[in-house]
DNA sequence: GTTCCTGCAAAATTTTTGCATCAGT
DNA sequence: ACTGATGCAAAAATTTTGCAGGAAC
């Protein structure tokens, strides 16, 4: 098993999921996105490559997908959520983001991992996950004198 | 100077905004908060308390103290977004959130900050902010076999 | 055949905008 | 007086839910 799509669709059989043409549509397109999208887009962009997907399906596909570590959410803090795929590793980045034009960055970091890592063993919580953005002004809105 | 309310107040004179009723209500409300509160919980408590202000106003408020950074807003990934005001030091702490009772504890961490810091270095942005979550199940909710 | 998935439509929720009015400067 | 802030109502945008029909097992 190589690709992310795979990796998917066998946990999700594995947790008792049957497949059908919406999800694995969803998948796919994650699959296939370098970056993390909203769930308008893969509903806009699904709709426009001639698939009859209905937007109800997106967010069931995705809370699936999510519910199982599949795909992180990444909170841009502007409306709509982003969702991208997690790699089976278990590897994982987190993300900047500029303000002005919602350009967005991932980036990954050793000691950050690390700090969080001590720091999930120090908080009462079962620790499961976490996000990390950071905001700012990017190279090209601030070349550009915005 | 030593409440936040009054450092907002005087960041916002000095940012040219002139004082009004239903800003001041909503700084007053985020002043006496202990941790992070929803646009709906700061309109729903006011109402309740007798005052007459609008959803607008609330959110019209939260928009222009979070340009200014006197608040920081967190992303909790289940739909509302929440609030809270930031020390005039700069000091500020993140969040973890149990995902099955939306409970919220604060945490602060000189290392992950560190991280971070040298981190906005390595980025082509000017980093002007960050947010980091971490997610999971809380002792309550672990206990209560949830 | 039974169960789960899906599309459609409608609803719920959160947030934004237009505009007349009122308060602060 | 003039400018900006506010309340109300309406709209926009995002996400959730109910349900009937269809696909997967």
């Amino acid at each position: 098993m190589s690709t992310w799509a795979e990796h998917a669709h066998s946990a999700l059989k594995r947790h008792g999921y049957s497949r059908g043409g919406a999800r694995e549509a969803v998948i796919d397109f994650l699959d296939a996105q370098s970056c993390a999208t909203s769930a308008q887009e893969i509903y806009r962009s699904l709709r426009d490559g001639g698939r009859a997907i209905a937007m109800a399906s997106v967010y069931r596909s995705l809370e699936a997908l999510h519910g199982l570590h599949l795909v992180q959410r990444v909170e841009t803090g502007q409306g709509e959520g982003l969702y991208e795929p997690v790699a089976p590793t278990g590897e994982h980045h987190h993300h900047v983001i500029c303000d002005e034009c919602e350009r967005i960055v991932p980036f990954e970091d050793r000691a950050l991992e690390h700090a969080i890592k001590r720091l999930a063993d120090r908080v009462p919580f079962d620790v499961a996950g976490h996000d990390v953005v950071l905001h700012g002004r990017c190279d090209d809105c601030k070349a550009r004198g915005r």
